[in-house]
RNA sequence: GAUCCCGUAGCUCAGCUGGCAGAGCAUCUGACUUUUAAUCAGAGGGUCCCAGGUUCGAGCCCUGGCGGGAUCACCA
């Protein structure tokens, strides 16, 4: 069943049928490429490359470049156009009596429309409104496009077609690359960020490895997870919500240092801050604690902001936020303090609960303390922390893997890094007392049966492993997502993942004249 | 899940107090050999998200639904 077409779809298809005809394949095989539009507009010299009066330079700078084409600007027989490639975009002039008989005429001219891929050769120059351009003396058509596109056109005082539904961006990524080009900059600094990232760990020595993602036993976070099943062997089949058991184990396998940049999944709701899958680095290191572990996030984030962008301090939303080292350093329950006035260490529950009301918070009998603290801490200190900052010393209840602080009763030793009013990473001394270990698993079992969903599941191989001895490990998890928009300057995570979830999309070509409803919509309340 | 806002041409958006559906860009036809928002002359293009209702008459008002965005909740 076949779609039908809009006027400007149905200009292109008949193009491209008449292209046939005139025996020119509108979907070519290849195409020699030797340059691209930013490589010419640094590499020409007015000099050397200029033609002379008598239309040829002394030396030509020629190239054989493609892209697509942006803009056209048609006249009787020669006509200028933009095409854009991967590095940017360069101006074509096309004369007619530079290319085959009839050519320009019938295929430039009739059938070629903004946004099909063209290859051109030619030499560069200078236009008398001084553009740098390319003379083209071979031109041949790479792809029709079928679909217009909402190219943007820009004047002084205008901008034109620019699509700022976010939905048609985030679905069609393919469109929102071609027509703006700083998504392509956002999407080339994360992969920037990333290999950055990976040289930083791979150079201190450290093995990356890859570890399941289908889980018999989910672990290392507290999260929903997806679930799914495996045929062959009939069992059920948790995808990731964390990587941190697995990793471990190999510390206990002898690694001194690995770590693993990749997906994880969480059955959770989609927000700005919040992907169903999202990337996670997390990274463990033997013979080390937590105070270390801060110190390496500091260089490595400092280090990401100079190679990124070549400066500490950069500018996020309205903020200044400067990554220079050292960061600041505060105890959970001093920042708490700080911010609110109340010191909650050593409360208990009820104690807690009171703190919480007073400040205006709501309290329900569900709550744990470590709940409770949390939430302060989320309402009134987290949003207030711009620059980025280490908040340590977590209460136990809600670190069932962190070490036991060396020095202070009932907390662990367990730091994040908020920045801009969110957390870019978790870590702590890794708990390795398997004895401990298991105790903590059992309360988060206890908990569990309490209705609590996103308690951890007890899982015996990881303590087996603990029981052969784990060295004192230092571990991180750093979100991938949320450190490249910090340093992207992006307001939603959708901007920094190609293609964030969304709901499925009602099928353009579906005309649906059943009328019999599929039960989908019906009986809501 | 809650609240608020939005849905009109391919894109961005106007549309008054309810009275013939509009603009720019894009598209089509013609002219033009250095244009760059090219220019000039002409033309076409609409399920006004969907379904009801009120009305002589609905893009506009009312009800319900669908879709999207933002905020909140959930999510260490």
């Amino acid at each position: 069943m076949s779609r039908v077409y809009t006027e400007q779809e149905q200009v292109r298809r008949d193009a491209r049928v008449r292209m046939e005809k005139e025996g020119v394949s509108p979907y070519a095989y290849s195409w020699n490429v030797t340059g691209n539009a930013a490589g010419v507009l640094d590499s020409f010299d007015d000099a050397l490359h200029q033609p002379g009066e008598d239309g040829t330079p002394a030396e030509p700078l020629t190239v054989s470049i493609a892209g697509r084409i942006m803009s056209r600007r048609i006249m009787g027989k020669a006509s200028f156009f933009h095409l854009q490639d991967e590095t940017g975009r360069i101006q074509i002039y096309v004369s007619r009596d530079d290319l085959p008989e009839g050519f320009y005429n019938t295929v430039f001219k009739k059938l070629l429309d903004i946004g099909d891929i063209v290859g051109i050769e030619g030499f560069a120059f200078r236009t008398r409104m001084g553009e740098i351009s390319i003379h083209a003396q071979r031109l041949e058509v790479l792809a029709k496009a079928l679909r217009p596109f909402p190219i943007v056109k820009e004047t002084e005082d205008q901008t034109y077609n620019e699509v700022t539904d976010k939905e048609f961006r985030y679905r069609q990524r393919y469109v929102d690359l071609v027509v703006n080009p700083e998504v392509r900059e956002t999407f080339r600094q994360r992969a920037q960020m990333i290999t950055t990232m990976r040289r930083f760990l791979d150079d201190r020595g450290y093995v990356e490895v890859e570890t399941p993602v289908l889980q018999p036993i989910y672990g290392g976070a507290a999260a929903r997870p997806f679930t799914t099943h495996h045929n062959a062997l009939n069992m059920k089949l948790y995808m990731r919500i964390a990587d941190e058991l697995y990793l471990k184990r190999l510390i206990v396998g002898g690694f001194d240092g690995v770590y693993e940049i990749s997906k994880d999944f969480r059955n959770e709701g989609l927000s700005r801050f919040h992907n169903p899958e999202f990337t996670m680095m997390e990274l463990y290191v033997a013979y080390k604690e937590y105070n270390w572990m801060m110190e390496l996030v500091e260089e490595m984030v400092e280090h990401l902001a100079m190679t990124l962008h070549g400066s500490t301090d950069l500018q996020i939303g309205d903020n200044t936020v400067s990554f220079a080292r050292p960061w600041k350093r505060i105890p959970l329950f001093d920042a708490i303090e700080e911010k609110t006035g109340e010191q909650l260490f050593g409360k208990n529950r009820d104690e807690l609960a009171a703190a919480g009301k007073k400040l205006g918070l709501e309290i329900d009998d569900s709550m744990g303390s470590g709940k409770i603290i949390d939430e302060v801490f989320g309402e009134f200190v987290e949003p207030h922390l711009i620059q980025p900052t280490f908040i340590t010393d977590y209460p136990v209840e809600l670190s069932p893997l962190a070490k036991k602080h060396r020095s202070k009763d009932g907390l662990v030793e367990r730091f994040e890094a908020i920045c801009n009013g969110k957390e870019i990473c978790n870590a702590f001394s890794e708990l390795n007392d398997p004895d401990d270990q298991r105790e903590r698993f059992e309360e988060q079992v206890r908990l569990g049966k309490r209705g609590d969903e996103e308690a951890m599941q007890l899982d015996e191989d990881y303590l087996r492993a603990l029981e052969y001895g784990m060295p004192p490990t230092a571990g991180l998890g750093i979100g991938i997502d949320r450190l490249a928009m910090l340093m992207t300057n992006s307001e939603s995570i959708r901007d920094v993942i190609l293609f964030p979830l969304l709901r499925p999309e009602v099928d353009e070509s579906d005309t649906d004249d059943s009328g019999s409803g599929e039960g989908t919509s019906s009986s809501a309340s």
